[in-house]
RNA sequence: UGCCUGAUAGUAUAAUGGUAGUACGACUGUUUUUGGUGCAGUUUGUCUUGGUUCGAAUCCAGGUCGGGCAACCA
């Protein structure tokens, strides 16, 4: 019925490798260094790598890549855990780099052992210097040639805290002259006298990633290790230590990395933004962040359908946006409660409806009629959305204007008899007519009206306060755009309207449903909101096809 | 100027030697008590030049363009 979809090319790898025999099931992690939130771009590697083994029946460790204690923090820890948590996915188990730096220095004592590895005196400016460049081979230097007995000293000394930050290095003996830059001689393990939020001050020897990664693979004997294209480059170094090691071979594979439209990915431009208030922090709605999305109140289902809507191949690319934009509301669209909010006042009088208060029925959600209605109030003084008047109306204009009819949402048809103006000449307020026989629901008029507006009551509204949010920054491709990525940072990202007025339910509406604010967009309730203050971040926008009607006039 | 990688509608992604398809976007119509949603339809593409083949997006060779690599970061 429904047709196949076709697989990535990840996935022809891991059904070929089950269906040889290769494996009888897969294990796959997701590794991220803890030295910062995680991202959409995260997010595609967490579902592509929960997604593998849910696909076919594996399992997947979340693996935090600990080996670098100046950066890494316990809090980035603990919101890792959630935000993986949040998405969705439940790991096998829950490890550290860092459990394997007893064996990981092992693992360098074997290099050594082997005559593959040596300690380098030299200061990292007289390594770099020596390594040559892209298209000049580097030079062996003369602690190359270290007896392996002066090594194991060597070694053992550092790890006994006998020198200082960067008098000493472990390096592979590979060849200084080959073509990639990562085989000639890359450090593997270096002095750093620092705390570790792990391991404390046990340790001031650290493996660099290229030896601390593909070992802990090998260690939990992972078998597809997934990761970005940036580490093809790494991968014969990956597999020269697997190989040399002689150790469980698992196998890595790359994917391009997700850029989008309008935002940046990576770690240290994030962290720059929050540093110097830019944003309010890590989870700032604007932000690219998975705490950032949750909090501007993106579905947990809607960025999973994304990531699976864009695909893992290895091309490079620059994703929509809107492509998320459309999944939110999407999901969204199926189980948003209806509300109604209005966000710029225009008050007006229903001249011919009594001074009583009526309580009218809408519908929660028209795409799910099981969720039941709620009451609205309903009297003679209410608000409409100021814009949803024009005392002159351009042509295919449906709303309210002088002598025209619109109806009020779930309530009757109006016209509008009369506009109040104040001694400057400003629309005051509207005096209009409702008929009575065109009630929702039982409407007998026989009037046909082209425009339906949102509204509350004046005495039953309740305050609230809106933040719209746009787009962090005013150019397409941030990370290509010339100078500095700062320099594109849209400063009308946020715009806040401090006195909404809302329809009574809200107050009493549980927080943690996502709400469709009628003919406005997507909102959720803000962490930020106190009882007396509600304060709602619009989650996304709803289409606007009279923006676009009216942008052709 | 070395090595590694990639190139299919505007953006992504599929077709694995046999009809270039799908989604988002855009546009048109239709439904609608949200100018939302839904439904129907239209639109635009194989980087280039040769070669192999009955047949090439796919295989081969050359070119062009893009990305990555010279952290005691990951």
């Amino acid at each position: 019925m429904s047709e196949e979809k076709s697989l990535n090319f990840i996935e022809e790898i891991v059904e070929a490798d089950l269906n040889s025999g290769k494996y009888q099931s897969i294990l796959t992690r997701f590794p991220p260094e803890p030295n910062g939130y995680l991202h959409i771009g995260h997010a595609k590697s967490i579902c592509l790598n929960f997604g593998l083994a849910k696909k076919y029946g594996g399992k997947t460790n979340l693996r935090f890549d600990d080996t670098n204690p100046s950066t890494e923090e316990t809090e980035y820890v603990d919101s890792i855990k959630e935000d993986v948590k949040w998405l969705g996915f439940e790991w096998a188990e829950e490890l550290y780099a860092s459990n394997y730096f007893e064996q990981l220095y092992q693992f360098a004592v074997q290099l050594i052992e082997k005559g593959l590895a040596y300690v380098d005196d030299s200061s990292s400016e007289a390594i770099a210097t020596e390594k040559g460049t892209p298209t000049q081979p580097g030079i062996e230097n003369t602690f190359r040639s270290r007896s392996v007995a002066e090594n194991l000293q060597l070694f053992a000394d550092m790890r006994a805290g006998k020198y200082q930050d960067g008098e000493k290095v472990v390096r592979a003996k590979i060849d200084m002259a080959s073509p990639n830059m990562h085989m000639r001689d890359p450090i593997i393990y270096r002095i750093k006298h620092a705390h570790h939020h792990r391991t404390g001050d046990k340790w001031c020897v650290y493996p660099m990633y290229d030896f601390a990664h593909g070992q802990s693979d090998s260690i939990e004997n992972i078998t597809h290790s997934i990761c970005t294209l940036e580490f093809i480059p790494h991968r014969p170094l990956y597999e020269w230590c697997i190989e040399k090691l002689e150790i469980f071979p698992s196998k890595q594979y790359e994917f391009a990395r997700l850029n989008m439209t309008y935002t940046v990915m990576s770690k240290r431009k994030l962290l720059q933004l929050v540093n110097e208030n830019h944003v309010n922090g890590w989870d700032d709605p604007r932000m690219s962040t998975i705490s950032a999305m949750r909090r501007r109140g993106y579905p947990a289902e809607s960025i999973r359908e994304f990531c699976d809507k864009i695909g893992v191949a290895k091309r490079e690319n620059l994703i929509d946006f809107s492509l998320l934009e459309f999944c939110v509301r999407e999901q969204l669209n199926k189980t948003a409660y209806r509300r109604m909010v209005v966000f710029d006042p225009l008050k007006i009088i229903i001249t011919n409806y009594p001074d009583t208060t009526e309580l009218l029925e809408s519908e929660n959600n028209p795409e799910d009629l099981s969720t039941g209605t709620r009451s609205i109030p309903f009297s003679k003084e209410l608000y409409i959305e100021k814009e949803d008047f024009m005392e002159v109306a351009p042509k295919k204009y449906f709303r309210l204007s002088p002598g025209q009819m619109v109806r009020l949402k779930s309530a009757y048809i109006i016209k509008c008899d009369e506009v109040v103006k104040d001694d400057n000449g400003n629309v005051k307020e509207l005096l209009c007519s409702y008929i009575p026989e065109s009630k929702s629901g039982s409407d007998t008029s026989g009037i046909n009206v082209k425009g339906t507006l949102h509204w509350v009551s004046v005495a039953t509204s309740i305050n609230a306060e809106i933040r719209l949010y746009d787009r962090l920054f005013k150019v397409e491709d941030v990370a290509n755009a010339e100078g500095d990525f700062k320099d594109y940072i849209n400063a009308d990202s946020l715009q806040v309207i401090s006195n909404a007025y809302a329809e009574p339910a809200l107050k009493t509406d549980d927080p943690s449903i996502g709400f469709q604010f009628i003919r406005k967009g997507y909102f959720v309730i803000d962490r930020d909101s106190t009882n007396d203050q509600l304060v709602f971040n619009r989650t996304v926008s709803l289409k606007d096809g009279w923006a676009k009607e009216a942008k052709k006039a």
